[in-house]
DNA sequence: TTAATTATTTAGATTTGTCTAAATAATATT
DNA sequence: AATATTATTTAGACAAATCTAAATAATTAA
């Protein structure tokens, strides 16, 4: 099965948005993708004839079994060159997407195997998600919640929800990155944010929004 | 100016067969891309249209200034991914045109520079071509001359103009490679074939057309 | 349960890059 | 110089991926 680089990209965003199992909806992908819906409609007769989603008019989107593997594939292309970019090319993690969103799509198993040798078989990229090995598999990922929701008391961050350059350059400035231990020292109840102590740092304030996209475990 | 993919292969390609000042025809850059001389026509006029390139009906095709300027940044890309293919992923010669072809579109200043930083800036790719530097400047390559028309009978091999997968394996087979030393030990009058020696191996003869596209240089 | 709203699909158009077949221009041959 | 051959361009078509505007289905609210 040959995809285009435009399949490619809707392959990789269903798999994003299903979430499980969840049935993806028309208006949904459309928004993740910035196009209109009549183009995603398009697509899914497309993919569909591919017999790599299933989809039904007004019943939505999900991954048939030979999407999902060709989705892995793309994911673990997408995660082994940010690791690249960040190991090797010294980028920030704020820059690595949108690159990493072009590298992905040059198919090549051999190219893949021997990067993901090269970087020492990397099991999570730089925001802290899991990298599908060669065979799709993925580790599954510790227990983790965002730090809007922890009850414990000293956490450590694990990984970013959102990867928008907006917000991994906020982290950036006030120290946040993956491994980095924080303690909660209060909840706001006014507009639920949260203040934390970072290590030899002065203690700061960070909205529910912020919160919400910071993903932590006890310790 | 924002180049399609189609149009980067283009305008490499003009940029290939121009060597110097030449006019390219539309039939050989049909040929080259592989593609119907009406394609490379229609295209003609959009990259003239974009003033990449100088194009008039039934005068053929040079790049403009900046055509140039452009071709060697895709140039630039091919040959720093080439390296980085054989100097950090363990490729061989033969294998990296094909992927390089494809990661050239990635077009990113920072990362081709950053890439090149990583690879200590070469200046010549594995095939013996030269690498452009950021501001599109190229080491003037050495004085150099086919193997069919050296007369010096000690050379070194410096570069292979023929890039296909065919002529590399079989020189890979063959023992030769860049920097490799031989001498010449006979010229068959018949069908122009050459007989040379590698250091430790026994003679071996090899084509006319193989011996047109090994590049040396004396001693 | 009808009406309003929202979501989705269809119809028809557009852009990019390609093709085949036919027409025309340039070049080579007699 | 006329003719044959080759090179190039044009005309018209097509596939992929997108869009806008209109139609229709599904959902929600009254
Ligand atoms: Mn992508
Ligand atoms: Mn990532
Ligand atoms: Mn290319
Ligand atoms: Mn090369």
């Amino acid at each position: 099965m040959n995809l285009s680089i435009a399949e490619e990209n809707y392959i990789k965003s269903i798999y994003k948005l299903q979430e499980g199992d969840e049935v993806v909806t028309t208006n949904a992908l459309a928004y993740e993708l910035d196009t209109k819906p009549a183009s995603v409609t398009d697509m899914a007769k497309k993919l569909n004839a591919k017999k790599l989603i299933d989809y039904e008019k007004y019943k939505g989107i999900t991954l048939s079994a030979e999407g999902k593997k060709a989705a892995l594939q793309i994911v673990r292309r997408h995660r082994l060159w940010e690791c690249f970019l960040v190991d090797k090319l010294a980028f920030s993690w704020e820059e690595i997407h949108e690159l990493a969103e072009e590298l992905e799509h040059v198919r090549s198993e051999k190219l893949t195997n021997r990067l993901s040798e090269y970087l020492g078989n990397p099991v999570i990229d730089p925001h802290g998600d899991p990298i599908p090995d060669a065979h799709g598999k993925m580790a599954k990922p510790r227990p983790q919640t965002s730090l809007d929701q922890a009850n414990a008391k000293r956490l450590v961050v694990t990984a970013v929800t959102d990867q928008s350059t907006a917000l991994l350059a906020f982290l950036n400035a006030k120290g946040i990155k993956l491994g980095t231990q924080l303690e909660i020292v209060a909840h706001y109840e006014y507009d639920n944010s949260i203040e934390i102590k970072l290590k030899q740092l002065p203690a700061l304030t960070i909205s529910e929004q912020v919160a919400k996209n910071i993903m932590v475990r006890p310790v």
